[in-house]
DNA sequence: ATTACTAAGACCCGAGTAG
DNA sequence: TCTACTCGGGTCTTAGTAA
């Protein structure tokens, strides 16, 4: 599932290069080809490829192509970015800013299922107060916020009931405020910029939040 | 100069994956073409590869080998990391832990001299004062300090004079104690675990410091 | 200008095997 | 077993070129 071609990772990151901030950039294959050290119609080839895989989008006016990166083309990128910093043991923190927003009840419903809650227990070491704690993530913490929906977390097994599938999750051990919590995401990416938290404490209460507190949230990866 | 070869980058990873933080593996062409998805044949050119690169040492016993990383190969990696955390705009600043010692008065020699002096006043935006404050590093922070070696940082020129040659250095903007600061490193990676601190402040005044002391500083790549 | 197909050749990989 | 050489075959790159 999770094995990277190092080539794409590499044509990938030369082109989030190129871009920077921009979600569309002009990019011919000479050009491309140029910064990869290939010619134009290695470059040309690549391109398809990695618009057959999903990781790339393009737009041709006029003869001219302008690229962009879909979010599994950036998942390739912020993949390898928590994988190399795995492998040199740095970087095991995020420290993710947000505000807390009100959730539709509907995280609280989830995680009351007898399933998950046993796994909370079993593998994050509390049973968490029945209700999440939603918080919209900051625009420039959404590199943070990829790295962790790319880090393979705390894998909480999904189960079927008569009427539903719920779903696979990942939780990341963490803390707000000092108290202990957990973030929990969906193990199949879903590209939101709303967290889930659980905890073994009433968060808005004990932390005095209503909708709009400013939160400061860590989670070890 | 600062061209990576994706391939050896890949393959680097790899062994550091397999190696984690003993010096020395053992670890047969075999094995390393199995994590490679590459025959045992390609393994072995490849490492004999990294090896005529300087990427690699290896040891031979009984036909079997036991390979390490050198500091050369490591600086691959850590480069590749601050690249990509550019290139996605991540973690732009580093808190490096250390104790104060004392140096040998070469610093202060060294940053005397006119043509570095105007060069920190052009670049850096101070004059410093007249000595450099010397750090140990933590060695739980060596991988923040390979970071920082293998970053770009400030160029300061060297030069030449009647007697000798000065070297090109470069710095990187901090702060320690809330002070403004900056760290020298030579644009020659010396692979080190202290590192020497300018700043327009006395700092080991301003701070109280001995030798010793502990420091916490932060510095931008 | 572009992009990208085709065809030919360079280069790389691994089977066989020696030491 | 191990490492690593040779060499044949297959893959991948690029030159030429069309649209």
């Amino acid at each position: 599932m999770n094995s990277i071609d190092p080539d794409d990772y590499w044509t990938l990151k030369t082109i989030k290069r190129i871009m920077g901030k921009s979600p569309w950039v002009s990019l011919s294959s000479r050009e491309l080809g140029e910064k990869l050290s290939v010619s134009q119609q290695s470059a040309s080839r690549i391109i398809l490829k990695l618009i057959d895989k999903g990781f790339l989008q393009r737009k041709i006016q006029d003869r001219r192509q302008n690229i962009s990166i879909t979010d599994a083309g950036l998942d390739v990128l912020f993949s390898e970015m928590n994988d190399l910093a795995s492998v040199l043991e740095i970087d095991r923190t995020l420290e993710i800013h947000g505000n807390v927003i009100s959730g539709l009840g509907e995280g609280r419903y989830y995680i009351s299922r007898k399933s998950y809650i046993i796994q909370f227990q079993e593998k994050l070491g509390f049973i968490p107060y029945l209700g999440t704690l939603n918080i919209r993530i900051d625009p420039e913490n959404e590199g943070k916020l990829r790295r962790l929906r790319n880090s393979t977390g705390i894998h909480i097994e999904g189960f079927v009931t008569d009427d539903r599938t719920f779903g696979a999750v990942k939780a990341f051990s963490g803390s707000i405020g000092g108290l202990e919590c957990a973030a929990i995401l969906p193990e199949r990416s879903v590209y939101s910029d709303v967290l889930e938290i659980i905890s073994p404490f009433y968060l808005r209460e004990k932390l005095k939040l209503t909708d709009g507190s400013r939160i400061n949230l860590a989670v070890k990866i």
